[in-house]
DNA sequence: CTGGGGAGGGGGCCC
DNA sequence: GGGGCCCCCTCCCCA
């Protein structure tokens, strides 16, 4: 047998090797870039011309990969785009991170840094500024206290791995980047990050979003369920219902603290806060966030405008700030009645003519048809509904307090929204009442105004 | 457990 | 651009 004769093994970190390499390289791009050594591509923004490198804008811009893509076979020397629907500083920022994996984001640019990798085409970098907003609008009481005790920077920047692959980076999502080491505020009150606890994995990846529910689009809706942290003070209104998930109404939060003071204080500081930072987000913005839509039978592309948070895009301007109020959480129509809050006009309207009032005329029993004289407003709960005479008669008019049976200075009782309301036995809080006592309900003559959170009363 | 109904939220689109 | 309507979806309660 012939003695196998080893080499002494050299063990090399290959990891480390790439890390550096990878590293060396785009360095030595950026360095060619800003020589302008090779550039094969021309970037008009706004009248300001950047020059970068076509394979590099190929390999991080899925707007550049179809760009460069769609060309007759023979690419000629140069290729040039031009921008209108960001600024040249918004441009710099991208071209910085593409070619330095440093992505600079302040308070004032990272919308419009957001819109500009939404039209670019560049998850990486839309998880980033999503991350950023998604902390900085984190106001959740829970954290309240320990946020307050950490350091304070009005700008951060985001880091990924230099040289990391593109394609990978989309995978990975935010979790390859180093978080901020703190983060903008306005009044230097709170700051500090707050996602180096939570999962970090936000795919912005765009399919369909309400197609299918557990498609990892989603998760931007659960992202949204984020920024509606029940446990947000804004979110769960004083005497009103605490909504669980979509849609869900009947939770109400325990009324335990609701005379507390402090803790009003509290609300009202984070709402204010809320109100100020969705103020703010609108104020930067960008005044276009155009993307190009489906093609029409001309072939002509459909404007579209993009949510900066999530995948979803609209035909109007309108539209968009309707829908971006699922995002900050604002809700400027409040219910004279019960305190509840709304996004939309409509809402409040068809809320209060629900609950507060019962504007259907039939029985709710026997379904007869009722007149204002013969069907009597029954509250059951938080919902009123007319019933006839005989069925009410029927329920028993012992089971039903009736509304002006209570005597004359009994608080009108609109139950919801009310202080101490009870849970469970539906039967005590039944009432009955006429129309005119209705309308002589605290609540019952809906008082449209739009608010700001921060000049609400708590009471 | 399941289906129906109520309530709320969101999108599309017309006025 | 705002208001409003319609439609759909989701969640919850209840029978």
């Amino acid at each position: 047998m012939q003695k196998e004769v080893r080499q002494p093994q050299r063990w090399f970190n290959t990891a480390d090797i790439t890390v550096s390499h990878q590293s060396n390289l785009l360095k030595q791009l950026n360095h060619q870039r800003r020589q302008e050594l090779f550039c094969d591509c021309s970037v008009l923004v706004e009248g300001q011309l950047f020059r970068a490198h076509r394979n590099v804008l190929f390999a991080s811009s899925g707007y550049f990969r179809m760009l460069l893509s769609q060309g007759p076979d023979g690419l000629p020397d140069s290729v040039s785009a031009t921008f209108d629907v960001f600024s040249p500083e918004t441009f710099t920022v991208i071209l910085d991170f593409i070619y330095s994996g440093q992505l600079d984001l302040s308070s004032h640019n990272v919308i419009e840094v957001m819109s500009a990798a939404s039209y670019l085409q560049m998850n990486n970098v839309i998880n980033y500024c999503k991350n950023f907003i998604k902390s900085s609008l984190d106001i959740s009481v829970k954290d309240e206290e320990s946020e307050r005790c950490l350091s304070l920077s009005e700008t951060c920047s985001f880091t990924s791995g230099a040289g990391e692959d593109a394609s990978e980076q989309q995978q990975q999502g935010p979790c390859s980047v180093s978080p901020p080491p703190a983060l903008w505020t306005r009044d230097n009150s709170r700051s500090q990050s707050s996602f180096m606890g939570k999962d970090p994995d936000q795919d912005a990846s765009a399919s369909a979003l309400k197609t299918n529910p557990s498609s990892p689009a989603n998760e931007l809706s659960a992202e949204a369920e984020d920024l509606h942290d029940p446990q947000d003070p804004l979110y769960t209104l004083p005497g009103s219902e605490r909504r669980r998930g979509k849609g869900g109404t009947k939770r109400r939060a325990p009324n335990s603290s609701r005379s507390n003071q402090h803790d009003d204080l509290d609300i009202q500081e984070a709402r204010t806060q809320k109100a100020e930072k969705a103020e703010e987000l609108y104020a930067t913005l960008p005044p276009i966030v155009g993307v190009i839509g489906h093609f029409n039978k001309d072939s002509n592309p459909i404007m579209r405008f993009k949510c900066p948070f999530c995948t979803h895009t609209v035909k109007r301007k309108a539209d968009l700030k309707r829908h971006l109020r699922c995002h900050t959480g604002e809700r400027p129509y409040p219910c004279q009645a019960c305190n509840k809050r709304f996004t939309r006009l409509e809402h409040l309207r068809s809320h209060f003519e629900t609950i507060h009032q019962a504007r259907k005329l039939v029985c709710r029993k026997c379904k007869c048809q009722v007149t204002e004289e013969t069907g009597h407003v029954v509250c059951e709960g938080t919902r009123r509904y007319r019933m006839c005479t005989a069925c009410i008669q029927e329920v028993g008019c012992d089971d039903i307090p009736i509304d002006g049976m209570e005597g004359p200075n009994e608080e009108p009782a609109l139950l919801l929204g009310v202080d101490g309301e009870e849970e469970g036995d539906t039967k005590r809080s039944w009432m009955v009442t006429d129309d005119d006592d209705l309308a002589e309900d605290s609540g019952a003559d809906l008082i449209i105004q739009q608010v700001d959170d921060s000049d609400e009363e708590l009471q």
